[in-house]
DNA sequence: TTAATGATGGGCT
DNA sequence: GCCCATCATTAAA
């Protein structure tokens, strides 16, 4: 069973669309490659949200989350990383969900390649990492996500247990748990909470 | 024009 | 754990 996901899947409630994403796996086409991954990490943003690039109205680079939703919004921070996010939620609507962290199904070795350096294990765990991995740049801004380039679909696997946390470096909008991701999943992204440090803070006094 | 800022990751310690 | 590379986007000037 395998089924591209509607664009009506996309056009739902941000946090929504952002939980039922997990699971879900996304193809990348490369020149006649195909790369994938299942996603493992998402966090939702929109709206009001200050954390969100939507919230001061839209400007050039955010026109593109209050348009029609299942396309992709591809932007650039920090000089150097790409992030994938999904538009969200039906049109005049301002939403994205960002793929943090997915786990390599196909075409691993491509992806090695271009993560030089980096271990196995952590090719596509963090949001500019699975950029990089799967080729992803701002030429992919506004791509859809049903082909050619992009696709996502529904391979039937449901999530063994879903967790939720506050978004990963962010500094409005820390207080509500729109980042969601696989629980124990060895492929989400060394956020917070699962550092080793963070881990035996939460443990002390417990 | 210019300056501040950032939904991060890698390398070194 | 800390440092820092590196530039698109935005707002202010």
């Amino acid at each position: 069973m395998k089924r591209l996901l509607p664009a009506a899947f996309y056009a739902r409630e941000t946090e929504l669309v952002a939980r039922e994403l997990l699971g879900k796996v996304l193809f990348v086409r490369d020149r006649g490659r195909v790369l994938g991954g299942r996603i493992v990490e998402t966090e939702a943003y929109g709206g009001d949200d200050p954390a969100s690039h939507s919230s001061r109205g839209a400007t050039p680079r955010s026109a593109i989350m209050f348009g029609p939703p299942g396309f992709a919004y591809v932007y650039f921070v920090y000089g150097m990383h790409c992030m994938l996010n999904f538009v969200t939620e039906p049109e005049g609507r301002a939403g994205a969900v960002l793929i943090r962290a997915l786990e390599p199904l196909l075409g691993r070795t491509l992806m090695s390649r271009r993560r030089a350096g980096a271990p196995p294990g952590r090719l596509t765990n963090g949001p500019g990492r699975l950029c990089r991995a799967l080729g992803l740049t701002l030429k992919d801004n506004g791509a859809s996500l049903r082909g050619p380039r992009l696709a996502v679909y529904d391979d039937g696997l449901r999530p063994s247990a879903v967790r939720t946390s506050p978004r990963v470096g962010i500094t409005k909008g820390t207080e509500t748990l729109w980042r969601f991701f696989i629980d124990g999943h060895p492929d989400v992204s060394r956020a917070p909470e699962n550092r080793r440090s963070r881990l035996l803070g939460a443990n002390k006094g417990g």
